[in-house]
DNA sequence: CATAGGTTATTCATTTTCGTATATTGGCAG
DNA sequence: CTGCCAATATACGAAAATGAATAACCTATG
């Protein structure tokens, strides 16, 4: 006594998640008109309709808004699935996503990969660069490496060690406006900071320094620009030592201690075991040269 | 990340349940062909194979076993979701399934129906004849007549009354073969008892007085035609007071109470304030002359 | 007030998918 | 051993779903 194929709530969860059927249509690879002619389709054979039709986009009725839940819920256990047969797939052929802040993608992965794709020849390794962290629940990434600690349930993590931070800036910026040596004079420099990113507001919160990210004269959440514009004399920046020293910027000791980064490597429990994530993040754990 | 669409899990857990392409195409209104090719497709995304074939049929391979329970999972929540589909679907047009066994439908049913019927003339009442209690989780029906106490959780339940219980047989019978007076005699008599249905050998282990089915000489578990066999002088049978006086049946004192059965009219809990549904149930509480 | 940018619905040629019919295989009963 | 039955896989014409292009519409913005 079925009415309707499971895809159908697929639709629907996805047409409400994106507020549009042009997203909608993109994110599951269909096009706006098919997924238009399925919702049609869809709301006859309920015999009410799932959303209210604007130009601004579909909204939920009440009647599709008391669905939802239930398919979030199939959802879930579908990516369960997914996971599970990614999670049983032992050969060592096809693909591992890595998911890595911008700075681990620009500065450590690239002198590593190519050795590890050596050995793996054929596997392909899929980074995905970005400072949001990615989802190992819906499988966006099989793997991350973070550099806090994993607050979703159901993740395994390993933890490598931890990157040490430090205020740094290049010879030339220094020679031109000065060396601080304590934090009231740093506030005067040219610093390096963040645009939405509220990791450092936060660690410095804890340190009993409070900093803005309003107090920085120069903010990106790239941090790799941070660093290139260290090198090019931009400013004084927060940064790893080892990356610092790697582009002879200069340490500046302003009475702070900056706490360390802890870094983790992660996965999904359900596919840990998973011959070819195992490998990956092996290698990664002996070869990452991000601690000190 | 999705690899599949929700759709292939519904047919793999439903060509597992089957057990053959030919059995599942049918239960999902699909031709074989088009299931096997489907399912090449799943196996062929998934890089490996989710049955073994043989001429006998489809058996799951350890790696398609691993699947199944989550699929389950989410059957369950779309059967949810139907059902919350059609408890608010409140219009009075559209169909009501009514699960009765096939004494109730042979007897009780004609003589009310019509007058519910003419009461909605836009409702199309469906009726599930079947000694096998049919699922209300899976919306094989939307209400159910039943002689036991629901055992199911989230089924809504009203008692209806019960069913007085005696043994019977026409009066051509009892003039040929002798009326019993006592539970011995009646075991030399001709009667007329069930197939595979437990519920008259488990009654009477209650009762103290242990039958077996086989001790029946006429079996058959389809009940009418324990009637129309005693009508026509077939032999001494169990059934309700009510049908038994109607057929001019007579009542024999073998000195046994037979315990009532009691009647409960079912629904799902969610959908137990659909109108329609809602309808239907009234209209069989109040009409229904099934209790004495 | 007009324009730009976004929305959903519709049209129609095209592609894909589907189902009928058929081939092929393997077990089972007489 | 042989014929029968039920199973899956394959071929091909028919039907259905698809997507590019377009229409029609509303909102925000200058």
């Amino acid at each position: 006594m079925t009415i309707t194929d499971w895809q159908s709530w697929q639709m629907l969860l996805q047409i409400a998640r994106c507020g549009s059927l042009n997203k909608a249509a993109e994110s599951l690879n269909l096009s706006q008109p098919t997924l238009s002619r399925q919702l049609q389709l869809l709301e006859m054979r309920l015999g009410q309709s799932l959303f209210d039709r604007s130009t601004q986009g579909m909204t939920l009725t009440h009647f599709g808004e008391s669905l939802i839940e239930s398919c979030e819920k199939m959802e879930q256990i579908a990516q369960g699935i997914e996971r599970q047969v990614s999670g049983q797939d032992q050969s060592l052929t096809g693909r591992v996503r890595l998911s890595v802040n911008e700075l681990v993608a620009q500065y450590y992965l690239p002198e590593i990969l190519p050795a590890f794709m050596a050995q793996n020849p054929e596997l392909s390794v899929e980074v995905v660069a970005s400072n949001q962290a990615t989802s190992l629940d819906k499988r966006d990434a099989d793997v991350a490496i973070r550099m806090f600690a994993p607050q979703q349930q159901d993740l395994v993590a390993r933890r490598l060690g931890e990157v040490s931070l430090g205020f740094f800036a290049s010879k030339a910026y220094l020679d031109q406006y000065g060396v601080p040596d304590c934090p009231e004079a740093l506030l005067k420099h040219r610093l390096l900071g963040y645009d939405r990113d509220k990791q450092l507001e936060q660690g410095s919160a804890q340190l009993g320094w409070p900093l803005k990210n309003e107090d920085f004269l120069l903010r990106t959440d790239f941090q790799p620009l941070h660093l290139e514009l260290a090198r090019y004399d931009g400013g004084i920046l927060i940064s790893h030592k080892t990356l610092a020293a790697r582009f002879e910027l200069l340490a500046l000791d302003v009475g702070l201690t900056l706490p360390a980064l802890p870094v983790y490597l992660c996965c999904h429990r359900d596919v840990q075991h998973n011959r070819r994530i195992r490998l990956l993040m092996d290698f990664l754990a002996e070869h990452l040269t991000l601690t000190d």
